[in-house]
DNA sequence: ACCTACTGCTTCGAATTCGAAGCACGCCGC
DNA sequence: GCGGCGTGCTTCGAATTCGAAGCAGTAGGT
């Protein structure tokens, strides 16, 4: 069914460009954070947006929504999280279901010591080499891809509603 | 150790839609993989790389190189390809301890059934909202930190090869 | 109040990932 | 030829990932 034109060589380069990028810096951010405080990357994106509100307090929900992963995989490091002391996990007073989620004192203050170093790996890995007009643009084109895809249907969210047998 | 200035605005909100455009197009891809074709993203990669030469034949270590990938989850992920009778291993007669292989006519096929789909998400989810310049400018970008990475030294590791001459 | 659908999260099993340790071959000097 | 070292790949165990199925709690219609 896809009847897409093959990409021409400028697409393919781009494409090839972001995704290995974005793999390396991925792994270099990984080692760091493993070796500094002992977290992977997906529990340093979790103590993040937690570090985002002021209280320190989200919901599973809101967490997964922000994150790409899965919700059950969420659960496996929030659990892990927890366990290490970092999180502490309350069920919510409005709505029985909901886990509120909230960064204990160790958790921000291990968010504060680890940030430093994630910080330099990206600047020295990915800004560096990189003049301010260059990082501009970057934010813009895929701040733009960011959006268009969130516009677009899943691909296999079929109907829902009746297979119409 | 790390005495780097903390990112500014547009520094953090690149570096985030980079990470965040690069996880949801390797989510979306993969998924088209697994649905199309039964093969992994990892998998993919590797027939593709396979495909670059005319003879379909790579030594695992070149693989590796290409790919960002660990030794063992190479060897993993070509035993999966092999037992799906996707590629063939064969010792190297040059180098008793090296690895070759090699796609199989179904490999072939199967790589090239799939990547109508591969290019079609790439093109839907990536493309779609990027004037012709934008691309041009992302590969270039993205080259350009791509180079820079290679150059920078791992942080804490000694090269492989002869470090000095 | 009841029934049904939906939401929020967890549990489960399978697949994949990595690094460390191990095995076998090849190169170099003596 | 004979050690010793480096290289190429594999095996092993632990950690992490996902989707499907399951378990409450919530909301809407009657």
């Amino acid at each position: 069914m896809p009847d897409t034109p093959p990409l021409d060589h400028e697409q393919l380069a781009a494409y090839f460009a972001l995704m290995e990028v974005s793999s390396m810096l991925q792994h270099a951010v990984d080692q760091q954070l493993r070796d500094e405080g002992g977290l992977s990357y997906t529990q340093f994106q979790i103590l993040a947006v937690l570090g985002e509100t002021p209280d320190g307090q989200q919901r599973m929900t809101d967490i997964a929504d922000r994150l790409v992963h899965s919700r059950s995989g969420l659960t496996y490091q929030v659990a892990q999280l927890a366990k290490a002391g970092l999180v502490t996990r309350t069920p919510s007073s409005d709505d029985e279901r909901s886990v509120i989620v909230t960064a204990t004192p160790q958790g921000k203050a291990l968010l504060g010591r680890v940030m430093l170093g994630h910080v330099d790996v990206v600047q020295r890995l990915l800004l560096t080499p990189l003049a301010r007009t260059d990082i501009t643009t970057l934010r813009d084109v895929l701040g733009r891809v960011r959006e268009h895809m969130g516009t677009i249907p899943p691909r296999s969210a079929a109907p829902r509603r009746k297979p119409s047998a």
